[in-house]
DNA sequence: TTATTTGTATTATAATATATAATACAAATA
DNA sequence: TATTTGTATTATATATTATAATACAAATAA
């Protein structure tokens, strides 16, 4: 999997990293059981050091989209979430970008059509949830 | 306008206040043409500092919410944006939502009437652009 | 056993971001 | 002239972000 990083960004590199990675999970890039490089490794590939990637990672576990074992790494195994908690910090995010959306003159049709268009792009495979 | 913000949020104050400015505007709570209040009545209002209201001011200004003339303060006006740098990094936003959503288990057809339900309650009044 | 590889913890350093405070300034205006 | 506006400046403090060099426990392969 290919990481793009953007180093005058003012988004932090190891939340860029965790973008791509929950992207690429979504995309199917990254299969459900496949294992992300190691700290060492994806530091040396991407040009950064081991502790931004460690950070990514440990966030993406403690968001229950990977499982980190010890000598063998990280494994994809994205966890569904059906909490109000989650449910609510969406719509707050979603309404924020809506309202944007719409000052800026998007309608309404044309969001939704932009939705769709987005999910017809990601959602290559369904991804399956992880049970192990 | 009531400013509801979180000192113990990792999201920072000015974007707080930034955010809440962009959905009063979006909800109708600010009409086009209204004033907010000035910078030192804001800052005493919120509990903040006048420097931390400034920076939400001037990205309001930047992002074309807001026209701040001197003396009479701060204008709601928010301007239109057709362009294509617009739309992509709203694409890119949206992608990355959908993503996550999608992950946790939140399906298509959820997530467009998680959307339409936000259109219903924010969209009372058609937010008209300002031309000023 | 020994050596290696894993994520992680620790310590130090640096740059940048965030927030506050006090003061001052130019522009507009009553 | 005095006041009010946003803004600039300077200083200070804290938090965040990123790097670097080590070290450690756990697992595993030699």
């Amino acid at each position: 999997m290919i990481i793009k990083l953007d180093m005058r960004s003012s988004i932090p590199i190891y939340l860029q990293l965790r973008n791509q990675i929950v992207m690429g999970i979504a995309k199917g890039e990254l299969k459900v059981g496949d294992y992300l490089p190691t700290v060492r490794q994806m530091a040396q590939d991407a040009g950064i050091n081991v502790m931004t990637v460690n950070k990514a990672y440990s966030i993406l576990k403690s968001e229950g989209f990977i499982e980190i074992d010890r000598r063998h790494g990280a494994k994809i195994c994205p966890r569904k979430d059906t909490s109000y908690e989650f449910r609510e910090k969406l719509e707050e995010e979603l309404s924020l970008i809506i309202a944007e959306s719409e000052l800026k003159g998007i309608n309404r049709d044309d969001f939704l059509k932009m939705c769709k268009n987005i999910f017809e792009k990601i959602n290559i495979i369904n991804v399956e949830g992880c049970e192990a």
